[in-house]
DNA sequence: GAAATTCTGAATGTATACAAAAAGTATACA
DNA sequence: TGTATACTTTTTGTATACATTCAGAATTTC
């Protein structure tokens, strides 16, 4: 799904493009969506996006109404469809929730697995590390999202999903801008998270799961920690003087 | 919703009524599915539904997504939709999952509440008892779906409403003969149940989450005893011309 | 007679015209 | 000036005709 992901330019974004599949669609809005190049929040014109994506009203509507029930976007009656709002009581269940939920996905995932879902996972492993290798922090989060709803089809558990999914829609919206290292620290957290990855994908290739099951808590940790990090960063300097004075030195 | 519920007459089920809103079609809808009037894996033919309910395709195929958005029914392209089903791995899922997030979405519920919420869950729950006390089954099934639907909206955790819901389908469509007591030992059970609801209505008013989860996990520990025993019924007696006899005597 | 292929029909999927509702704008009046 | 109300515009919702797809029947071929 990220290998073959689809490109265009950017700038092409409100003209009308060759007509596009409902599904591919579909996918676009997805990744726009999580990329936060829909940002949360933002109002959606069915009538816009059918022309954009040149099809008509009627599959673009159902195009939203499937959004809608993944938990995208939200719909009102008469009033149109927004991107799914990130407040700071979504963040607040968002952090109180998820590592249970990714935990016991985990757990499940390792007891479950088939063989061509670990070839998924290794291949979403893969386009992962390609992707922070190559410093591009928008696909390295998309591919953090593949990577972990792979391990939910491998969980088979439709219960549970239904919720990682929308965990994994604000998680790879918050975690947007993480893969851009700005410092060695932060370089060498990425690492981490790859390595994270790794030892999950040898965990549930050998059907352990509990050891699944407490490498992805370790995951979480280290996620949460930059999400922290990210909301809550270093205070700016006091002293604005000796700072100004700093930059003209250089 | 389930005191002023749509009633119309089981004969008239496959013959055309009076236009109905959309809304109002899926109200309908989702109670045929619960009270598995519509079975588990039966077909769904979106134009005959739609001469149903008196609306055209259109609005027709948006309710059925809807449906399936939130688990109700399952579509493949191009080949229409079924009532989800419910073969035996989804019950092992079920009974695996529906324990933990009964139990979070309680104790969360008695966190977050908000007054009106609770006057919701005391009308449900006096839906409930109404139901049982008039030996209505499909009424209780349907009124204690209710009820737990509005402990999962004082949740107020979105990311485990989607798992709350979707096992609430199949608890629902699973208990949905267990209702009509067969036994003086049934009826007992059933009259527990409703106190449990109670005491968790009691909690809940009084922010005790701990207290919260552990009803509801008692409460679970009923609901499937009653399901297993439903499941794995007491095996027919051996010796037939004996239970013959005792027939005859009568 | 069995297998493959081509029809045929019944369903789903799409486009578009029209209806209804909401939002925005201008005007009248206090 | 501020408010209310009627009008206009914009956007969403619905119906329906048409296109496409798929499953099964009929036909052909070996």
């Amino acid at each position: 799904m990220y290998t073959k992901s689809i490109h265009y330019d950017v700038i092409d974004v409100n003209l009308a493009m060759r007509k596009m599949t409902k599904d591919e669609c579909l996918d676009d809005l997805k990744h726009r969506i999580l990329s936060t190049d829909l940002a949360p929040g933002s109002d959606l014109d069915e009538t816009a996006l059918a022309e954009h994506y040149g099809i008509s009203r009627t599959p673009m509507r159902e195009v939203l109404h499937r959004l809608a029930g993944a938990g995208y976007i939200s719909s009102t009656e008469n009033r149109g469809s927004k991107v799914a709002s990130m407040d700071i009581g979504t963040m607040r269940t968002f952090f109180q929730t998820a590592p249970m939920i990714y935990a016991n996905i985990a757990s499940l995932a390792a007891e479950a697995r088939t063989g061509p879902q670990l070839e998924d996972l290794k291949a979403a492993q893969r386009a992962f590390t390609n992707a922070t290798a190559a410093n591009d922090a928008q696909a390295a989060a998309l591919a953090n999202h593949h990577f972990h709803a792979v391990i939910g089809q491998m969980a088979h558990n439709p219960y549970l999903v239904a919720s990682l999914g929308r965990l994994l829609i604000d998680h790879t919206r918050l975690s947007q801008r993480f893969y851009r290292p700005a410092s060695e620290e932060e370089e060498r957290r990425i690492e981490k998270a790859g390595e994270q990855h790794d030892a999950m994908i040898s965990a549930i290739e050998a059907y352990e799961a509990p050891l699944a099951l407490d490498l992805s808590l370790q995951h979480w940790d280290l996620s949460r920690d930059r999400m922290e990090r990210y909301v809550r960063p270093d205070p700016l300097p006091v002293d604005v003087v000796s700072l100004k004075d700093h930059r003209n030195a250089v």
